[in-house]
DNA sequence: TGCCAAGATG
DNA sequence: CGACGGATCTTGGCAC
């Protein structure tokens, strides 16, 4: 069997995984992406090269022998970002719980102590291959040594033969340092000459072969230029061929003996993944599964009583409780039972036990017997559905969480508690299982779980509840998440009520019309494909009917709506298959989606809102979503047709705030302009026009007045130049420069601006009007496009999340007000910066005065809130 | 099962 | 120098 040596260039992939991956860090604070993506290029490594031998190498210090030819060698460079300096320990533990050797030589690099040893295997007759994300090394190629560059990230890579070379760049590996010496280095300070780029480099060396052939032959040169800059630096050239030659003689004191590789102890690598908290990779260490369970039986142990029959006095009045649903639906699914632990004891109630309780529903529905529970929705939903109206939730760990960060993406009890260091219990995963197999385990492993996780509230409740306080947030969470909870809740019991013959009549019609323009579009394509399919539909249209690509994807033609928009009088199938497009989304994710989550029996759709999703605050709407029912384009508009009253002389209602983030925006910036013009109630996107353009009102143009509109869309979302050069089709140097003048014209929203990105970096968040916080930790980061967006991100969130937070406060206002003077009405949905509701016919003049009155005065801004209202007897017609 | 491209909304 | 693409949800296709 031959034997494979593999060698790892270590401070070149930490470096590429640095820059590549998001500033993760695990609980403890420490930062591990680029340990993150070591690993993982690491364990490819070893599944897929299996090496016998295996070699990490590290650069040493500051100083090396090319600083004795060149002092500025690596000059100018920027120091290593601590974030990444503090991973290096970290990524040698790594490698001592791998069981691999790593070697580091004064006054050499990495690369010498690749080259070294990879000559040494050579002469053995090893197959070499070394990793790394510095072209540099593609000079150690030879047959037996393959070399492999990181493209994109750190698992991305292409695996460079002496053939392969030849194929790309065009010459041979003894080339590569001639190559160098021609084009220099900025990023090692090599100066090269200057001019010669890489294309000019491999012409030369086609040519001439070598470095000093081209200085021998330096009279055959055409280009005056070129020649002239050749002579000049010549000194330059060779002192950088010098610099970039890898040194394949280091004195290095390993041996290939040394460095045999026989793979590592399991046990080992899962803790320390454990303790870097890389979760996703245990799965990918053998017996990773077998550890997890391990770590569930070695739990803590934990007492609780199987409760019978539920008596009053087994509840304090300051309860944990928690309701165990495996379904994701829980208007739907089926409670496996509770737990409920207070200063007591532990107890487990199986579901019918307490459904069949009167003690149980007494104390649930005692608004003065406090609950603490995890996502106050699902246990207020659930229990509605068994008549149970739960109140007195004073803790939802769910909410909490979410609000004192919302980007964590684990918000369930046992992530939560891990957080707080708390660990006295596992996930729902290790005990349930995942996918399809998923399964309730015995009665009492579940019943232990769940009452592990009502502990784990109790236990946590008050820490958390002084985290929002310390971070001035328990007003967010106490006055507005958590009644807000409720009426969501309510909401989504409700549900809204359906036409689904209304959707069938459509279907068919959909149906109808798809089935002639598919048979028209294979025709004139000449053959049959499958439309739906951009692959097959990509060449059908650039390859069969040589279509001008405008627009690749990673995986082939692009075939979106914006690219065949462009494509239409080119050929007599556009128009119809972008109409086959429009109609297909309409058939199968509004017609047929929706139909599919019609409850039978009332003909009614339950929803859910995703309470604590979102990094800006506004909700999220699933099963389905009922926050993108199309409205923009006519066709689609009508499916609101089927959104119908429960009752009949009833209607539907909408009230929808009008422009109320440039409200928002207008009043956090204190632009005076801006407040002016919504204190006179003008026409905002005109009003932009006219600052922009500098035209009076009646100069503007419905072009100005669209273009005015993008910018302002911009502003809200957050959108780059380069976002607004698409969306209105123009350069991105265009767009920079309407920006500009936006600015300009809008001093006090420039100087927020500014100041916002300021704060976010000082701060390390940025907040909304009731204090929602958004951290943005890649503010500061040295990678452009993650600083840009983290700026755009701290310019956007304070806008958006303040509307978010003031109509989730509407929502709360309204329902109180329908609760306290009788209405019937009843909310539906809420989509953003609207709420949907039901009301009878006789209630509309009341009810609109009330919905008017409480949206525009929830909150008092330096800007009236302005809200339109309409009804009608469908969604359709509440416009 | 999981990822991708596409397209719907505010 | 230029890099760079708002969020969330659902669908169908396709590779694994």
């Amino acid at each position: 069997m031959s034997e494979k040596l593999v060698l790892v260039d270590g401070n070149s992939i930490l470096y590429r995984a640095f820059f590549a991956l998001p500033l993760l860090n695990n609980e403890k604070g420490v930062y591990t992406n680029a340990v993150y993506g070591f690993t993982t290029m690491l364990l490819r490594i070893l599944e897929e090269e299996k090496p016998s031998h295996l070699l990490v190498a590290f650069d040493a210090g500051k100083t090396t022998f090319r600083h004795k030819t060149y002092t500025e060698y690596k000059g100018g460079r920027q120091k290593t970002p601590s974030e990444l300096s503090e991973q290096f320990p970290l990524v040698k533990e790594l490698l001592g719980a791998f069981d691999i050797s790593h070697y580091e030589l004064d006054q050499y690099e990495a690369d010498d102590i690749i080259g070294t040893m990879s000559n040494e295997a050579k002469q053995d007759d090893m197959d070499v291959k070394v990793i790394s994300g510095d072209r540099d090394l593609l000079q150690l190629v030879d047959k037996g040594v393959n070399v492999s560059l990181t493209k994109k990230g750190v698992t991305n890579i292409e695996n460079y033969t002496p053939e392969f070379l030849e194929e790309k760049v065009g010459i041979r590996p003894d080339q590569v340092v001639d190559m160098k010496a021609l084009m220099g280095d900025s990023s090692d300070n090599i100066p090269g000459i200057p001019g010669v780029g890489e294309k000019t480099a491999v012409k030369l060396l086609k040519q001439f072969g070598t470095l000093e052939a081209i200085y021998e032959n330096l009279d055959q040169i055409n280009g005056k230029k070129l020649k002239e800059k050749l002579e000049n630096h010549k000194d330059d050239a060779f002192m950088s061929k010098e610099l970039a030659t890898i040194n394949r003689e280091s004195p290095i004191k390993v041996k290939l003996n040394d460095i045999t590789y026989n793979g590592y102890k399991p046990q080992r690598v899962l803790e320390l993944f454990k303790e870097l908290g890389f979760h996703s990779l245990l799965n990918r260490i053998e017996g990773g599964d077998y550890e997890t369970e391990q770590e569930t039986n070695s739990l803590e142990e934990i007492e609780y009583r199987l409760i019978e029959d539920v008596k009053s006095d087994l509840f304090s009045g300051k309860d944990a409780l928690f309701l165990e649903m495996l379904e994701e639906h829980y208007y739907y699914g089926t409670v496996l039972g509770f737990a409920v632990v207070n200063h007591k004891g532990n107890y487990f109630i199986p579901t019918e036990v307490a459904l069949n309780s009167e003690a149980f529903k007494a104390w649930a529905e005692d608004e003065k017997q406090e609950k603490f529970v995890f996502d106050a929705k699902r246990v207020t939903v659930a229990l509605k559905r068994q008549e149970i109206d739960i109140k007195g939730i004073s803790f939802d760990m769910l909410l909490a969480s979410y609000i004192i960060n919302p980007a964590e993406n684990h918000h369930d009890v046992p992530s939560i508690s891990q957080r707080m260091d708390f660990y006295n219990l596992s996930y729902d995963e290790e005990v349930y299982g995942k996918g399809a197999k998923q399964k309730v385990p015995e009665e009492e492993v579940m019943s232990e779980h769940v009452v592990r996780k009502a502990n784990a509230i109790f236990q946590l409740k008050d820490s958390i509840v002084d985290k929002l306080k310390e971070n001035d947030q328990y007003h967010l969470y106490t006055d507005l998440e958590l009644p807000l909870a409720a009426v969501l809740g309510e909401m989504e019991y409700y549900g809204v009520q359906v036409d689904t013959d209304r959707l069938n009549e459509m279907g068919a019609e959909l149906k109808e019309r798809l089935n002639t323009l598919e048979q028209e579009i294979y025709e004139l394509a000449g053959e049959s494909f499958n439309i739906n399919s951009p692959k097959q539909l990509g060449h059908i249209l650039f390859e069969k009917l040589e279509l001008p690509v405008i627009k690749k994807t990673k995986t082939g033609y692009s075939t979106a709506a914006d690219v065949l928009e462009q494509l239409k009088d080119k050929h007599e199938i556009m128009p119809k298959i972008l109409l086959y497009r429009q109609l297909g989304k309409l058939q199968s994710t509004y017609i047929e989606g929706l139909l599919k989550v019609v409850d039978e029996g009332e003909q009614k759709i339950h929803t859910r809102f995703n309470q604590a999703l979102t990094q800006t605050g506004r909700l999220s709407s699933t099963e389905p979503n009922l926050q993108n029912i199309p409205i923009r384009l006519e066709e689609g508009r009508k499916i609101r047709q089927a959104f119908i009253p429960s009752k009949e002389d009833w209607v539907i209602f909408a009230g929808d705030y009008s422009q109320i983030e440039l409200r928002v925006l207008a009043h956090i910036a204190g632009d005076e302009k801006l407040i002016d013009a919504f204190q006179n109630n003008l026409d905002i996107h005109t009003k932009t026009a006219m600052d922009v353009f500098k035209v009076d009102d009646d100069k503007v143009t419905s072009n100005m007045r669209r273009q005015a509109k993008a910018v302002n869309f911009g502003i809200v979302y957050g959108i780059s130049d380069y976002g607004l050069s698409q969306s209105l089709g123009i350069t991105r140097k265009e767009a920079k420069a309407f920006i500009e003048t936006y600015f300009e014209s809008f001093p006090g929203v420039k100087a927020y601006m500014d100041q916002i990105v300021k704060e976010a970096k000082q701060n390390g968040y940025v907040t909304t009007i009731m204090n929602r916080r958004r951290y943005l930790p890649e503010i500061t980061s040295r990678n452009f496009n993650r600083r840009s967006f983290a700026e755009r991100t701290a310019m956007n969130t304070p806008i958006q999340g303040s509307a978010a937070d003031i109509i989730k406060k509407a929502m709360i206002d309204l329902a109180a007000r329908l609760e306290e003077e009788n209405f019937e009405a009843k909310l539906l949905l809420q989509v953003h910066d609207e709420l949907i509701l039901e009301a009878p016919k006789h209630e509309i003049e009341r009810l609109q005065q009330t919905l008017l009155e409480v949206m525009e005065n929830t909150v008092q801004l330096d800007v009236p809130l302005k809200v339109d209202f309409a009804c009608g007897d469908t969604w359709f017609d509440a416009k």
